[in-house]
RNA sequence: GCCGGUGUGGCGGAAUGGCAGACGCGACGGACUCAAAAUCCGUUGUUGGUGACAACGUGUGGGUUCAAGUCCCACCACCGGUACCA
């Protein structure tokens, strides 16, 4: 008998050199095969290294991906780097070393640790978007919008560290403050590239309804582009301008008691010699863009405000003359930046009312009827706002109107570590495209990475690259010095992979039609209305240039959920709960890591770390390690395993599919305490036991796979089992039995027995009959080879 | 405020309306050992009882059902997202 300890280190680092020399998870192209294609979202290579966050999602993909291997299908699981950002931009600046330098540092140690793991990713397609080779089709997608009129420039209210002196992006204001010094954050209009996402909103909704996503990732995306139907208005003022507004409820414009307008509005600034009151305004303007993002959440629900003095309103449908005022509760950025307050059924205008003393009239019921609303009284609410918009249209004073809170996407950074923008602009010619055969445009060699004080790239320094000459006119002209933002490159990677290394085209025709879409994508919740939705408009695009075969990049999405510290809270440096995948490894083995990660908790809810918890899924490797020490061939599994094995077949392939890994390994370990209580295994059940356990433990099963001489060469390549419904079912069974709905005693008999028969055996039961015993059976229920209750008086 | 999610032993967590607590951790008892670790065997929801057994038990309060962790109604707590979006 061995006595050898299992010794994950040797095993582990045999099979990775093993799998790599032969290159056996790498996806072929060969197009007439059924294809798989598995996507974890790409990491960006901090210098922290990988997190244990990383394995849950990548080992879960992994297991996929193997099984759909051993099942037949050509498989591609690629794996690449998301490099471009600011964490390796600042270490650079602090450090003086090139970010090239730091991200390759990076990407080393991750690979290295990726490796580790035993993940089998097609190293082959390996991409990184900074990369010239790379950018090069994202400047060229970027092109291809621009002349779409879908990229373009425009001044955009921006995020602006008072400290730092430079823009920041929304993901980098953390509760109003910046990320970086903590400091004050205000809004500034800079003049900025912007990618129109909204255009494809209503999309962006509708085909949702195409695709296989989690229902809160379907609500979140939705509620982000923030669809509302509703209409404009226009009101005539004693300017002789009208004032549009929009609303969603023009049912209830005969409570209009005044409008309110954004400060922004270019309505003050138009008809500054009328109104009597504007050096107020203009005071209380600059007021309101003084405050930051902070003092604007704070002051809330404490709503302040101008009335326009000199200058009224008038109804369109009452003829009631009304004021106006300035309030920046009304943001210029919706809609069209003016409104009509009817205070009795909106909050927001009911509390400025109260404030400014004006009047309220209510103009619903509470059964939902319209009432002091003249043509509309009677009618419920719904119909009233059919009825106005139509007449509304008749006199051609106001139109049905869908708005989206979705905003355009602010696609320019003043930062160097970024895929420069290929824009020139040219004095007499305005905005030019650079030609696509000068792409990739490259960023340029600089020493001072640090943005300028005013706001500009630093690329602003390098005059021998801003000046150049004019693609259009060939005069004069400088180089866009603003780089794109750090969702730029993740937002088509997965069309990469499928042809990585393609100099012509971002990947060839028929790689991508036979690629796309992704079959399965995990990724975690904190990208839905980030690069989910991103990705999701930029495919949508390419759909519509004719290079996506179809409008939707990714056919089913999961999400896993955080793994926590051990004190429950999120993991970070601060709380001083991080661990290291690295330790896990080293002690442990990556199979243990794998299984221990697989085994924490539901997939797709957060779960807290429990280290010595890892020591189950040590134990269970080791025992199915040992059980080619009971390995007998003489002998015959019992009936009740045999049953159990093909139970568990079953339960294992659907339980990978529903993304339920932890109770696929649950009825693993059942399965072997199972078979040690047997007493040996043949070597037909230790194959089965070897193929099921392969995509969650790799390196061990391989090896047993080799040393018990199980089959060809890697088990990772042989057949995934199947089992026989007939032989899921027990021929020997166990009744519950209950009286009045209480549970009170278990019988056991064969499979299929009658009611009246389960009955009969029931009653030969002590602690059944006692409670039945003299008394009147009025009723039985009995679920087929499950359970028999007995209704009694 | 609005949207989404979650509440089950000491802990992580299982349960197509049908024996609540699978599987694992921890703890306790035992075997092996000079001893410890490892391993193996057993016990482990709470309360009462020597015991067989009984009662109670899935955030709270109601309801539907022969039967509810699961379905319905009302609420509470926590977590995530979002926020003056008219």
């Amino acid at each position: 008998m061995e006595t050898e300890k299992y010794s994950h280190k040797e095993i582990e680092k045999k099979w990775q050199e093993l799998w790599e020399k032969e290159g056996i998870f790498q996806a072929k192209n060969e197009y007439d095969k059924p294809k798989f294609y598995a996507l974890v979202e790409f990491p960006y290579p901090s210098g922290q290294g990988l997190h244990v966050g990383h394995p849950r999602s990548y080992t879960a993909l992994d297991i996929v991906a193997r099984k759909k291997r051993m099942q037949g299908y050509n498989v591609l699981y690629p794996m690449g780097w998301d490099a471009f950002g600011l964490p390796t931009e600042n270490y650079a600046i602090k450090n003086k070393i090139h970010p090239r330098i730091v991200t390759q540092k990076n990407i080393a140690r991750f690979k290295s640790q990726l490796k580790s793991l035993g993940i089998s990713f097609d190293w082959s397609r390996e991409i990184d978007t900074t990369d010239p080779e790379y950018y090069r089709w994202t400047q060229w997608i970027f092109l291809q919008m621009f002349k779409k009129g879908l990229a373009y420039k425009s001044e955009a209210t921006v995020n602006w560290c008072t400290s730092c002196k430079c823009v920041l992006a929304n993901e980098e204001v953390v509760s109003g403050v910046c990320e970086r010094c903590g400091s004050e954050v205000i809004h500034k209009v800079k003049s900025q590239w912007m990618l129109g996402i909204t255009k494809y909103a209503q999309r962006l909704i509708d085909d949702l309804k195409k695709v296989d996503y989690p229902e809160r990732v379907k609500t979140q995306q939705i509620n982000w582009i923030g669809r509302s139907s509703g209409a404009e208005i226009d009101f005539a003022t004693s300017t002789g301008e009208n004032l549009r507004i929009y609303t969603t409820c023009p049912n209830t414009i005969y409570g209009v008691t005044y409008l309110v307008i954004s400060p922004e509005h270019p309505f003050i600034k138009c008809h500054k010699n009328e109104i009597k009151n504007i050096e107020d305004i203009d005071k209380y303007k600059l007021e309101a863009n003084k405050k930051s993002d902070f003092q604007r959440t704070e002051v809330n629900k404490n709503k302040t405000g101008i009335k326009i003095e000199g200058i009224f309103a008038v109804n369109p449908v009452s003829d009631k003359e009304i004021p106006i005022f300035v309030s920046d509760y009304v943001l210029m950025s919706y809609g069209t930046g003016a409104i009509m307050a009817v205070p009795a059924h909106d909050e927001r205008d009911k509390e400025f009312a109260k404030k400014y003393k004006l009047p309220i009239v209510n103009v619903i019921d509470e059964n939902d009827n319209m009432v002091n609303s003249d043509i509309l009284d009677g009618l419920k609410s719904a119909e009233a706002k059919e009825k106005m918009i139509k007449l509304l249209e008749i006199k051609g004073k106001g139109r049905a109107k869908v708005n989206y809170k979705l905003r355009d996407w602010v696609f320019s950074r003043q930062r160097y570590w970024g895929e420069p923008i290929p824009i020139v602009h040219c004095k007499k010619c305005g905005y030019v495209p650079i030609p696509e055969s000068e792409l990739p445009l490259n960023l340029p060699e600089i020493e001072n990475f640090e943005s300028l004080g005013g706001g500009d790239s630093p690329l602003e320094n390098i005059e021998s690259w801003v000046n150049t000459k004019c693609p259009k006119c060939g005069g004069p002209a400088k180089r866009e010095t603003d780089t794109m933002p750090q969702w730029a490159g993740s937002s088509w990677y997965f069309l990469r992979y499928a042809d990585p290394k393609n100099k012509e085209n971002i990947a060839s025709d028929k790689s991508i039609r036979y690629w796309m879409p992704v079959d399965w994508y995990n990724g975690g919740m904190e990208h839905t209305t980030l690069h989910l939705l991103y990705s999701r408009f930029w495919y949508k695009f390419l759909y519509d240039i004719g290079i996506a075969p179809d409008v939707e990049p990714y056919k089913k999405r999961t999400s896993h959920g955080m793994i926590l510290g051990e004190n429950n809270e999120k993991m970070s440096k601060s709380r001083g709960n991080i661990i290291n995948p690295d330790d896990i490894v080293d002690e442990y083995g990556a199979d243990t890591m794998r299984i221990y990660e697989m085994f924490i908790g539901d997939f797709e809810k957060p779960a807290p770390w429990n280290t010595s918890s890892i020591k189950g899924s040590r134990r269970f490797i080791e025992r199915y390690f040992g059980l080619r020490n009971i390995i007998d061939d003489s002998k015959k599994m019992s009936a009740k395993l045999e049953t159990s094995l093909h139970k568990t077949i079953k339960k294992v392939s659907e339980d990978i599919e529903n993304i339920k890994f932890n109770t696929a390994i649950a009825s693993l370990m059942a399965l072997i305490n199972e078979i040690y209580d047997q007493g040996f295994i043949t070597t037909e059940y230790l194959r089965i036991f070897t193929l099921l356990i392969n995509p969650f433990a790799p390196h061990v099963s391989e090896e047993i796979w080799q040393r018990c001489k199980l089959g060809a060469k890697f088990a990772s390549s042989a057949q995934w089992p199947k089992y026989d419904e007939e032989k899921c079912r027990n021929s020997e069974i166990e009744i519950a039995l209950q009286v009045n709905g209480k549970f009170r005693g278990k019988i056991n008999c064969s499979a299929g027995l009658s009611e009246k028969e389960v009955l009969e055996l029931a009653k030969t039961n002590s602690s059944f009959s006692k409670f039945i015993e003299g008394k009147e059976i009025i009723k039985i229920i009995y679920v087929p080879n499950r359970l028999l209750n007995a209704v009694v008086k």
